[in-house]
DNA sequence: TCACTCAATTTATCATCGATAAATTCAATT
DNA sequence: AATTGAATTTATCGATGATAAATTGAGTGA
């Protein structure tokens, strides 16, 4: 068999999909790929390589919104840009928890350079600018990553809160909205913060 | 030799500031504690619940400010709540990667349910009082979480931002702070919001 | 057509890891 | 002294990431 470098990482993220990171080994995306473990270290030169090719590939494929569209104001820029960055981490199992382990990709750099200058010609300071972006970042990291968090049993949850009467209501309410609401929840108190 | 669970736990904390969570064995740990690897497991069912253990452990020394004080406001409480949080975290090497892994601890119930009714008796929704609180601790874990990333060659990185000139003066602008400064900026902008 | 090259893969093998089964130790209890 | 049961050791398992060495096979020049 031959195999490329773009056909392994598409593999892999088909199977991290079908498996979760954890589980995502070397042989068994191998036999995916209808060749021997060891062929793949010739295209990688370890795992973590091939987990950061992973992550890069998620971020290409599904974080397209990194830059200001005309006029966009940005409160507007900051929102759209978290959102795709969630939905990019939401794409894959586990990808959250990749995106975390991996090295910072440097392809990124140019957008962020636009991102600053879009912000502090909205009359952002320089240092401002910068916290507020990296804040929405961690949050959308720490958000996400709860999100893809397999919680054993919900249900040895309840009961434990069922002593607590405001927590139970509190859990409940929780609850009947979605991750997606919880999510522009946080992200519009950041946004607000930032006004 | 005898060993007891909280020795172990003990010891595994001192191991896992040694060499990291991701090299933290059984082996090792058990090694450290003049016993076989076996002897782990009757006190433990897997390694995920000596994990948790560890967290957990974690959690109860260093993160005390789980309560509010008397007359404290809500926006003084979630600051230093917040603060103390992160600086369990960081008390470990991979402390904020053990916790994010780790399971839910019950013994938090008590003192969130005092959280929400201090915030509501603030004049706070309930709803709002659960977004804020949740939105704090994804933020936290997100902050902690890449700061203590073991981000492998800073050097690189540099070397790249220099053909952005914005960016260039940004990164060295963000430097100058600490990882401290930082995150009370991000915590500041949550709080901020939620007023 | 033949020899040579080199990218790419396979075969074989390692050390390490989490985990389990079975045998063993040893102090407390009867 | 015999028994019990908690706790540990010995032995071993299958899976994992990784490396070395041998092998394949397409392309190239003589």
């Amino acid at each position: 068999m031959k195999v490329e470098r773009k056909q392994i990482v598409a593999a892999a993220l088909d199977v991290l999909n079908e498996v979760g990171v954890d589980k995502l080994s070397t042989r068994l995306l191998a036999e995916r790929l209808g060749v021997q473990q060891p062929a793949l270290y010739w295209h990688f030169k370890n795992k973590r390589a091939l987990l950061d090719a992973m992550n890069l590939e998620i971020m290409e494929r599904a974080h397209q919104r990194t830059l200001p569209q005309a006029g966009e104001d940005w409160r507007s820029f900051l929102g759209e840009n978290a959102r795709s960055f969630r939905r990019a981490l939401l794409t894959y199992r586990d990808g959250a928890r990749l995106h975390a382990g991996s090295e910072p990709v440097p392809d990124t750099l140019p957008a962020l350079d636009t991102q600053l200058r879009f912000l502090c010609d909205a009359g952002m300071e320089m240092g401002a600018a910068i916290d507020l972006l990296v804040t929405i970042s961690h949050y959308v990291v720490g958000c996400v990553l709860e999100e893809q968090a397999d919680h054993p049993d919900p249900a040895t949850l309840d009961e434990s809160v069922l002593a607590y009467p405001q927590l139970a209501a509190a859990m409940q309410r929780y609850r009947q909205r979605s991750p997606d609401q919880h999510f522009e929840a946080g992200l519009a108190l950041i946004l607000n913060g930032a006004a």
